[in-house]
DNA sequence: TTGTACGCGTTATCAC
DNA sequence: GTGATAACGCGTACAA
């Protein structure tokens, strides 16, 4: 060992990290034998690979999963973009995706599209520039065809599209049963005895809010209830949007005594507004909304709402990736997964039970 | 060209995508040529540049980052870790560091801590395998040292913490300025009149909580108001905490007529319960809390809180990385950032306008 | 069981 | 202004 030197200028030099070939060298074998050692090859003996592994312990190996990565061709990479992050709905389902990959060894890049197709197009690049292992996807408002995916399955990259879908496409999805959830909200205020139910609609060119509201009309005709178009009200699901709708229905010389909302936050501008006419909830008007957003349990009284199972809905897209890594991402593959909502049901809609303790209560 | 062949297995296989290596076959000159003319490199001809950049968008080529990165040592990949993406903080921290990077050319490697020092030890060691960029990180709830941390700085790579912070060190960090938002709700609550103000205060092993509860003594200590032990009750931030410690405050023989909470969902728990009790927010007791939380706005009144400017945060945290980065990482580098918190007023707080617009209305 | 040799796609360093 | 070559760190046929 030599003797002391003068420190080599407080380290500020940064220090490469320790790789296979340091091993090799500083054990004296090849890099193969390092390379079988730690991937746990069969044709390895006992006693190098503990050794191996004892100095790559010692050494703090740094494995460099790039170099692994090129040389493979795929990586342990995993492209994820949503149109945002920001809300409960897209970060828990990230939540679940983050979650599910880790646990398999993955690590997820995020991105987001800002709900806008070209954002989108550019991300799609840039994943694939980084040789990501699979994109999982829910696409932006604006995004009206296929053409930038298309790229992604020339490549043989496992694809996955979740809750927001392009319908009449070969395609791989995991989608929340938007019509089923809606048809046991208004279940729920038929079996209240509701018979006058509206429906604050949502903008019927995305796919959720026409099958929120088919599941509505389902529901109401399991009950040989004849729709009544003039229940029916179209806005923009926003706070002020349900003050708005729930106003006009009011006008209506038979005003209805049960609503349900294909979002939470316009379910709180009707309740706001039936509040401040004074106009009783749930006596006078059942309440239901959709998406179990946090508001339903601020809201006075807790709004009755459908949970679209966030959580859920990003292991599944997850666990759909690694069953198509598995199948070899069959070019033809098309498979669906459908997660069934719950509803939780709250003060908002329960007539005879005005104080209802806050806790989750899934019904079946 | 090729007499039509029978067509190949309908494209099953996997296509790679067209490389460097193909332009420069394609079009008859070397990779350097090729590579330079993509790199906007000086010594380049402008009839071979368009050429080869022409020829680029003809084929589709597709950049490989990974070899980019491995040839380079480092990638245009950021890691980002937080203990959890759910919930509006984080959420919008890691969409405002989305963005910003996004913009930079660089990808979010995003991954959670769960609370969990072990986890946060092993991402740490995913993102060095994946040769990041830097990482930007907020320490787990059970971090109590930098250890693991340590290793990060050996390899020169550029480390950003923000919100939550280990003190005593010499680190980058982004923070809001908790004792000023605390300081801006209480004078707040003075300016109303009230003398009486009482505090909710979260865990003091927290740094966050400990400075809020510092800058509501420090604002009463300006009033000359000697602070009362009884009136500041600590409790775990839940809105069934701040039911209980209203509950608790209400048994005092001269209950306050004001309360700041260092927590929306604890000032929500300390709402219900004043309601409950036939209580008038605010003309018997006015309410301030912290985070503006979008609960704020769905309560009733909406209360009055500090906004942490969590978007702000994260475009901070990713621009002191790229400082760090033109910088060249000195590795005894130590800059601190501190966000300006900001009250927005409601009508949980304004005495004489209890009808107040729920807009967002920033103080100074 | 272990070692040799090569290639993955890109960039930096020379030489021309 | 352009080209040949080596190197980044790792995995894997193939040979020993």
């Amino acid at each position: 060992m030599a003797a002391r030197r003068p420190r080599p200028a407080a380290s500020a030099e940064a220090v490469r990290p320790v790789s296979m070939a340091d091993l090799a060298r500083e054990l004296g074998v090849s890099m193969t034998t390092i390379s079988r050692a730690l991937s746990d090859h069969h044709s390895i003996g006992p006693s190098t690979k503990q050794a191996v592994l004892k100095l790559a312990k010692k050494l703090n190996y740094q494995p460099n999963h790039l170099a692994a990565a090129l040389r493979k061709g795929r990586s342990k990479l995993l492209g994820v973009m949503v149109p945002y992050i920001e809300g409960r709905f897209f970060a828990s389902v990230v939540h679940g995706i983050e979650t599910a990959a880790s646990r398999a060894g993955y690590s997820v890049i995020m991105c987001q599209s800002n709900e806008d197709v070209a954002q989108e197009r550019r991300n799609i690049e840039t994943l694939l520039s980084a040789q990501v292992a699979g994109i999982l996807v829910s696409v932006s408002r604006t995004t009206l065809d296929f053409r930038h995916f298309e790229k992604v399955r020339k490549q043989g990259v496992p694809l996955v599209f979740f809750d927001r879908v392009l319908e009449g496409e070969n395609i791989n999805s995991v989608v929340l049963n938007d019509q089923q959830g809606a048809f046991l909200a208004t279940r729920h205020l038929l079996a209240q005895g509701c018979r006058s139910i509206a429906h604050l609609a949502g903008p019927q060119h995305l796919n959720i809010y026409k099958n929120r509201r088919q599941g509505y009309l389902d529901a109401l005709s399991s009950s040989d209830i004849t729709p009544n178009e003039s229940l029916i009200v179209e806005c923009d699901m926003s706070v002020e949007g349900g003050q708005t709708a729930m106003a006009q229905l009011l006008t209506l010389p038979n005003p209805p005594n049960a609503v349900f909302s294909a979002g939470d936050s316009a379910a709180l501008g009707a309740l706001q507004l039936l509040k401040s006419r004074g106009v009783r909830v749930p006596q006078d008007v059942a309440l239901v909304g959709f998406s179990n957003e946090a508001l339903t349990l601020v809201a006075e009284p807790n709004i009755t709402s459908v949970d679209q199972r966030c959580e859920e809905m990003g292991q599944a897209a997850f666990r759909l990736f690694t069953e198509l890594v598995e199948a070899g991402n069959a070019p033809i593959s098309q498979r669906q997964v459908v997660l069934q909502p719950q509803l939780f049901e709250r003060a908002s809609s329960l007539l005879g039970v005005t104080d209802k303790s806050p806790e989750a209560n899934p019904a079946a």
